[in-house]
Order: C-alpha cells, then sequence, then structure tokens
DNA sequence: TCCGGAAAAT
DNA sequence: ATTTTCCGGA
C-alpha cells in the first residue's frame, strides 16, 4: 500500500475538479486534506500517520506538520492552533471528524469526501424516486468493488506494481479511489488508476441508490491532474485497495455516514 | 486540548 | 470558497 501512494503521492493524487478552480482567490492551492493524505501515503511517520480504524489518523507531531503545511503554503507562521482550526472546517464539510478521547486523532470521512467536492453534487434536482423504499435503504457503495473481469486496461499492466505484492497495512481509499459514478469517455479511460468504470454504463450509483451524478462534470474541462499512468493494472491495484476491506468495516462507515446525515 | 465565532487574507 | 489569524470559552 505504501508502495502505491508513495508512488503516487506527487504526481497524480487528486484530480482536477479536486483543486480550486484558476480563478477563484486560493487559485489552485492544494488543500489540507490533500496534504495530509500525501503525508500519511507517503509516509511522514514523524509528523503523522495512520491510526488504528480505518480513515483514522494521529498527528504525532502537530507542530513539525504544521511547519510541513506552511511550508507548502507559504506560512511560515503556521501552527498548530490555525491548522486545526482548519481542519475543524472540515467537520461541517464531512470531510473529517474528530475521534473523541484520542488525542491529535482525527478521522477521514471518505464516502463524504468524494461528494462533498464533487463538482455540482448533489444535482439541484433530485429526481423523483418511484421506488423509494428501495432508494432509501440502499447502503452506500462504499468501497465500491469493480466488477471483475470488466476493468479497462490502457496500453497494458504495468511492471510497477509486480514489485508490490506487498500486504496492505492500512486498508485505505484516496478520495480519487472512491466510486465515479459516472461513464468515462473512452479518451479517459484507463488515464486514473483509481476510478472504476461501470460494468454498463451509468449503473453505479443507480445501485447504490443514489442519484447519478450530472453527465456534464465528468468530462469537463478538466480532465485529470496528470494523464501519464494509463497502463496502470486496474484489476491489481483494486484488489490491493479493495480486497483487504472487511464488511464491518465497511457498515461501520455506512453507520458513521448515517449517522451525520441524521444530524442534519 | 478542543471547539467554533468572527474577520481577514488569498 | 478555503483557509489563516485571533481568541474566548468548555
Amino acid at each position: 500500500m505504501h508502495f502505491l501512494l508513495s508512488y503516487v503521492h506527487k504526481s497524480v493524487l487528486f484530480p482536477d475538479w479536486a483543486y480550486k478552480p484558476t480563478w477563484s482567490p486560493g487559485s489552485r492551492q492544494v488543500q489540507l486534506w490533500h496534504f495530509l493524505l500525501e503525508l500519511l501515503g507517503q509516509g511522514e511517520p514523524g509528523a503523522i500517520g495512520w491510526g488504528g480504524e480505518w480513515g483514522e489518523f494521529v498527528i504525532r507531531d502537530p507542530e513539525r506538520l504544521a511547519r510541513l503545511w506552511g511550508e507548502r503554503k507559504g506560512k511560515p507562521h503556521m501552527n498548530y492552533d490555525k491548522l486545526s482550526r482548519a481542519l475543524r472546517y472540515y467537520y461541517n464539510k464531512r470531510i473529517l471528524h474528530k475521534t473523541k478521547g484520542k488525542r491529535f486523532t482525527y478521522k477521514f470521512n471518505f464516502s463524504k469526501l468524494i461528494l462533498v467536492n464533487y463538482p455540482g453534487y448533489p444535482p439541484p434536482l433530485p429526481p423523483p424516486p418511484p421506488s423509494h423504499q428501495l432508494l432509501q435503504s440502499a447502503p452506500l457503495p462504499l468501497p465500491l468493488l469493480p466488477p471483475e473481469g470488466r476493468l479497462p486496461l490502457g496500453a497494458g499492466s504495468c511492471s510497477l506494481m509486480d514489485t508490490a505484492a506487498q500486504p496492505i497495512p492500512h486498508p485505505f481509499l484516496l478520495p480519487c479511489c472512491l466510486p465515479k459514478p459516472i461513464t468515462l469517455p473512452r479518451a479517459l479511460q484507463g488515464h486514473f488508476p483509481f476510478t472504476s468504470p461501470p460494468a454498463h454504463p451509468g449503473a453505479n450509483l443507480r445501485e447504490s441508490g443514489l442519484p447519478p451524478l450530472p453527465s456534464a462534470l465528468h468530462t469537463g474541462a478538466n480532465g485529470w491532474q496528470q494523464k501519464s499512468l494509463a497502463g496502470w493494472d486496474l484489476s491489481r491495484i483494486s484488489r490491493s485497495l479493495f480486497g483487504e476491506v472487511k464488511q464491518t468495516e465497511v457498515e461501520e462507515e455506512e453507520r458513521n455516514v448515517a449517522q451525520m446525515g441524521e444530524r442534519e
């Protein structure tokens, strides 16, 4: 797992839409949760590391983390007090929540991570559900297992993955690993290692009980942050990413999501 | 330590 | 819109 994240972190961690648009005041700067995932994946064990639960992380050296963050953002006076304020702003956005009772410990809400950062989500007009019973009871697709054997491979398997047959210390999804509920244009398929195109077009989110996303979003003018990863062995990566996630952990995350929803 | 309001900065 | 800065309060 570390191999994957460490390889990826500098080049392709996040698709374009995860960044602020160029014209916005914050102009295309990395966001804090990007940065945290980078460090967690890359391994900055002195500053931050994964915690016991899925998605949970512990800030081992708050001031060092703050220093690193400040360097990235060009804020020499960054400290943990200010960084943690930024983290607290993530509570309402469902990106993070606090693990209470554990010092310096927070937890990612991966399922919400993609929703809140997905452009235009939730859709302004949820389609009237004819069978709302089904829709309401349907669980969130986290993690979404790609349909076996139907993963479109680009230029073929990448040998990088072959050397990486290591156990996965911490089953984990990047935000970009989460189900991309869309039909990627053929031109983009395989350009991003963590997408899992639906077996049949448009099937993903419908099966999950979530309304489909507006189709205009997917192609966009954006494309991906970096497109040089075509040819990654998607099925292998998917097994690595999703294979070890226990059902109990999935259910726990679903409960968390449900709780968050009720708190609205 | 942790929280969240308020205002400024980007 | 996302922090950064500052800070009173639990």
